[in-house]
DNA sequence: GCTAGGGGATTGTGGAACAATCCGACAAGA
DNA sequence: TCTTGTCGGATTGTTCCACAATCCCCTAGC
């Protein structure tokens, strides 16, 4: 009988009104992680406030939250900049993925099979994409697949925490010249990974995610140094 | 030549001044994982902030920064709150650190010794307070013991993850009526996987480190369910 | 007993003002 | 020429105030 209510329940979220702070670090968010906002670039108080129409006040709040997202950083009496991500941060953010997507894979027997399902479902838009050669959504469904893979524990933080280091991992991308040869060599190992998972081989996959995060950690690294 | 400022460097961090929203966090912060803030509390920006003597401003900017850390929940046109941990949060968490604490077991070989002496640091602070029978530090001695655990991995992010995890276990604690008995079986396990670290037999370690946390959880979410 | 509506209290947002701080430019001295 | 001291503009940090929007509780009316 509480079917109805429960499905109510789920869209419960979309119907409450985000404040003017939350709109505006949406928007914001996505300037960043589309590019539109170069890495280092200061965000000024009353020219964001003015070119948005929003208080300073409501401005600094949307800035807090993005700080904590971590996309820009705030320093005391100079103001925000959108976070400039060196090569170590992008290490530890692969170290951490590593972390999360193990413990998806490993809850692989105790999931619900709509999570394995996700996976193949992003996988399946990864390749669509790369056919008609659209990398840029090429780019955000391989995102998206590794949420899927960490999403098979069923963790709401890790959920929350990996969505946190995608938002990261755009910058990074941001910096690399061509996105396009980044995601392709991948593909195919997304692929092997997914396989893997659904015939049910922990072990294998485990193996498998561990040198493939490795190797992606490697290039991306490489990119960064030797590009800048 | 370099070597002096270097050295200075590394120190800068603590010439940065904090805001005043950031010192208003903090202080709040202490007093919510400390329990004296109980959980359900609703925190008033007028009250607060005359309190504080700060403005709703400086205050609400403050509360951004709590909300990030799961210590207080902002609801709109209602306020915020402090946090109330449900069971399913408090076995999500343990979800999180297994993973976290894992990840640092298994950097084990290739991380630097002094993080495994930070591992028996900490234990060693648990134990002292054990024998003066102070068992508020043995559960903060305890939290810091599961950090440097996690710690052994060296990544920045998963430093962070965790301390935030460990802020919001002491909201759950804080609901638990006898933190007394809730710390001490868990000393001797503890101690147990210590030593199997310091032995190097990481597959072994992960083994009781699994074992340890789904015990922990279970005996948190029985003291919460029946408690409450 | 239940619904509808009103009033008070609180938050959301905008705006202004001042202090604190930073940064670059310029000048003075070695 | 290079370094150091000082000044002034620009920006942020913080406070205060005002008003709209919203919520919650209470009461009146059916």
């Amino acid at each position: 009988m509480t079917g109805i209510f429960d499905a109510l329940a789920a869209d419960r979220g979309r119907l409450e009104r985000a404040s003017a702070a939350q709109r505006v670090a949406e928007v914001l968010r996505e300037h960043i992680t589309e590019g539109r906002l170069a890495p280092g670039t200061r965000l000024s108080e009353e020219a964001l406030g003015e070119a948005l129409t929003v208080s300073r006040n409501t401005l600094r709040e949307a800035f807090r939250l993005l700080a904590d997202q971590r996309l820009v950083v705030h320093e005391l009496n100079r103001g925000v900049f959108v976070r400039i991500l060196d090569p170590s941060d992008v290490a530890d953010i692969y170290t951490l993925r590593l972390a999360l997507e193990t413990a998806g894979v490993r809850a692989l027997h105790s999931a619900a099979p709509e999570r394995l399902a996700a996976v193949r479902a992003a996988l399946d838009r990864a390749e669509a994409a790369e056919a008609i050669g659209d990398w840029v959504t090429v780019g955000t469904a391989d995102l998206h697949f590794h949420q899927a893979v960490a999403g098979i524990a069923g963790s709401p933080r890790i959920d929350e925490c990996m969505a946190r280091l995608m938002a990261e991992l755009r910058l990074a991308f941001a910096a690399v010249p061509s996105a396009r040869g980044l995601h392709a060599p991948f593909l195919r190992r997304n692929e092997t990974l997914t396989g893997l998972l659904e015939s049910g081989a922990i072990d294998d996959a485990e193996v498998e995610l561990t040198g493939y995060l490795n190797d992606a950690r490697a290039v991306i690294v490489r990119a960064m140094t030797g590009g800048a």
